[in-house]
DNA sequence: AAGTATTAAAATATCGACATTATCTATAAA
DNA sequence: TTTATAGATAATGTCGATATTTTAATACTT
């Protein structure tokens, strides 16, 4: 990690612990807490809560502090259904305008996760899974060559993480996985293929699909 | 304005400078002539930056200070590129969404617009017309009814706001204008028909078109 | 007993000050 | 003339302290 000032160095590992759930949905930010978990003062912290609350991770109330936003099923549709459109739009750009790196690429990174399945099961590593599984979406989409579009992509990504990681523990060692696999498959012989039509479809029903199964969690 | 804190307060102005190009491209953000024109401390001003990076309208260096985001013409391209698709998207949407409200509200706003035509001429209030310029097309699109797909637009449309500023001042009393006028005019008859194809295809070219001009500019 | 007012405790938002780091200027060497 | 170096100047990043506001705990009235 390269140089950093302080509130940049809170900034990552309090996001970090909102999206994995160590700090829960509503929870307050208390400096007190804050400042002894992460030994820093106030003011970096408070730039860094700023920061979140510009992603949407955390709420401010005028002389109330701060907390952790709440998580609510319409929000949890909502995200979903635009990360539908939005993957499906990269998905789209990505077949019109990929070369042959973009091809070679995405094989790659679809052997990588395939090779490493046995991270899903019940005492697996979840979260090098998805790190993986990130990794192999993102070599799809980023042949769609818009700097802007893979921003607002990884906007909602991170703003669907607290979700995810809900599917991610309650599916672990589960059959769900399975049918996510053989998704991949489908989806990378589609994009090669450049078969627009079936990628889009493919790619919003592999988003769409695990956030049914959430809407019933929360 | 309701009560907030100084932070906030901050943002709104500073956000505004650097918008209309109080604060141009590339211009360090001294502390000394920050606190001076905003009359606070160095720590609110710290947190309206910290969030003014995170919205890339600002830069930071560690150790060197904050400075305006850089205009470049691959961002503009980009910016606008991305733009048509993400309203295009919402049209859509809208359209097949929409009710009869939405459809009340669309031909209000269009109205307004259209009596207010003057406000373009050279000595006009340009920012006043880009207001009810802005209120139209949101009529349009908020009637796709996600949150989430409106902010990512709204993100968008500030972002583009330093680029936009120069095309309303190089056009001001201008011809351009007379043409854009006129494809407001059949956006809105393409939406209230649920033409969607003829739509989506208008309002892309609607927002392209300036974006080539803007491209001689820069 | 329920609700309201009062008081005490805790938390927040901001400022001023200090140590650290970068930038600028003037001088000297190549 | 250009490049390097050293000192002076200015700016940044962080902390501790303080005034203000909210929250809670307690006492008081109806």
């Amino acid at each position: 990690m390269p140089q950093e000032n302080s509130a940049a160095k809170v900034l990552y590992h309090l996001k970090h612990d909102i999206l994995t759930g160590f700090f829960g949905a509503g929870h307050k930010l208390k400096m007190s807490v804050l400042k002894a978990r992460y030994n820093v003062g106030v003011n970096p912290l408070r730039e860094a809560l700023s920061q979140l609350v510009v992603m949407q991770l955390v709420q401010v109330q005028d002389q109330r502090g701060y907390r952790v936003c709440p998580v609510t099923r319409v929000e949890l549709i909502d995200i979903y259904h635009t990360r539908a459109q939005i993957e499906s739009l990269c998905v789209g750009l990505s077949i019109q305008r990929g070369n042959e790196a973009w091809e070679a690429d995405i094989v790659a990174a679809a052997y990588r996760l395939h090779s490493n399945a046995g991270l899903l099961q019940a005492d697996g590593d979840l979260q090098a899974w998805e790190q993986l599984h990130q990794q192999f979406h993102y070599s799809i989409v980023k042949g769609c060559g818009s700097e802007e579009l893979l921003r607002v992509r990884l906007d909602l990504y991170e703003k669907a993480s607290r979700y995810r990681n809900l599917w991610l523990t309650h599916n672990a060692g589960h059959a769900a996985f399975d049918v996510n696999q053989m998704e991949h498959e489908q989806l990378v012989s589609a994009v090669l293929a450049r078969d627009l039509e079936v990628a889009q479809k493919l790619i919003s029903q592999h988003i769409l699909v695990p956030s049914q199964v959430l809407q019933e969690l929360i």
